[in-house]
DNA sequence: CTAAGTGCAAAGTATTTGCTTAGGA
DNA sequence: TCCTAAGCAAATACTTTGCACTTAG
């Protein structure tokens, strides 16, 4: 695990090295994602950010996150672009398998996946939580797509 | 696993009995979702609904998906209703806990959950699907919340 | 010097809501 | 009859985009 200052400075080069520029904007949005643990949306981030560097728009801030996000730097969690889709046939979650160029989805069972319908229980008495649900999903590119990409 | 027209059966009864009405764009609606298997969007069950009866109106089909929601007869993948969160400490993905009310998400870190690091590539392996990236989240209502319920 | 980044405002999407009318129980 | 649901349009909320100006390399 490398230290924060030693990731700050390996993106930092890595922006550098894919021709992009580093700027005194940019480089807040960096600190702040780097630094905070919680998880911050777009708008935390540049609410953090304005304290240091008032100046940054938060049409900014989106585009620094999603340069981020396209670099594989950070990770989103719990955001879809794209629209709500809905399982009718069952109720009961389940993984799955989400293509992110066609948006198909389709169940994914898979006999060697681990027993899925405990883990809630589970959670709940490990960390006090009241859970209500919980999305299990792997995001690619389905089979028709990569050949299509061809 | 009970067949699509008792469930259709059951479904209409438990709306009855909790004092909804059944109106032919509510059955058209609900017909859709729990025959196509294909996880639609609303804009694509309201453009099947048309077919039918095309006097249902996009609201009504939306208003329709959230009950069937509530009532817990239908599943919602992929959409938060909540803006995007950002994890910047670690690039690998790893599952989360959010708290449904007070929207804080935390990681979790469960030593009983299976090795989740490989899963992707077996997905990949049994699906042909190019594996980018996964969520793993878990929804509920954190004990912080839970307290100020009562 | 010049291509890339910024800030602003406007445009885009997906979804929800308010209000009036229609219609199920 | 009474009260919920439908339909429409406007509102909302998050995010993206176009463009003129600025700035990093």
């Amino acid at each position: 695990m490398l230290s924060k200052t030693d990731r700050l400075e390996k993106i930092i080069a890595k922006i550098g090295k894919q021709g992009y520029r580093m700027t005194p904007q940019r480089m807040a949005v960096l600190k702040v994602l780097i630094d905070n643990p919680r998880h911050p949306t777009v708008e935390q981030i540049h609410a953090e950010v304005e304290k240091d560097f008032p100046m940054t728009s938060l049409a900014t801030t989106y585009k620094m996150v999603n340069l981020l996000k396209e670099m594989g730097e950070i990770l989103e969690i719990d955001h879809s672009n794209a629209k709500a889709h809905y399982d009718g046939i069952s109720s009961y979650p389940h993984p799955h398998l989400i293509c992110t160029q066609c948006h198909s989805i389709i169940d994914l069972d898979l006999p060697s996946l681990p027993d899925i319908g405990e883990l809630p229980q589970e959670v709940a008495q490990n960390t006090g939580y009241q859970i209500t649900h919980f999305q299990f999903n792997f995001f690619g590119i389905c089979p028709d797509c990569q050949e299509n990409e061809l």
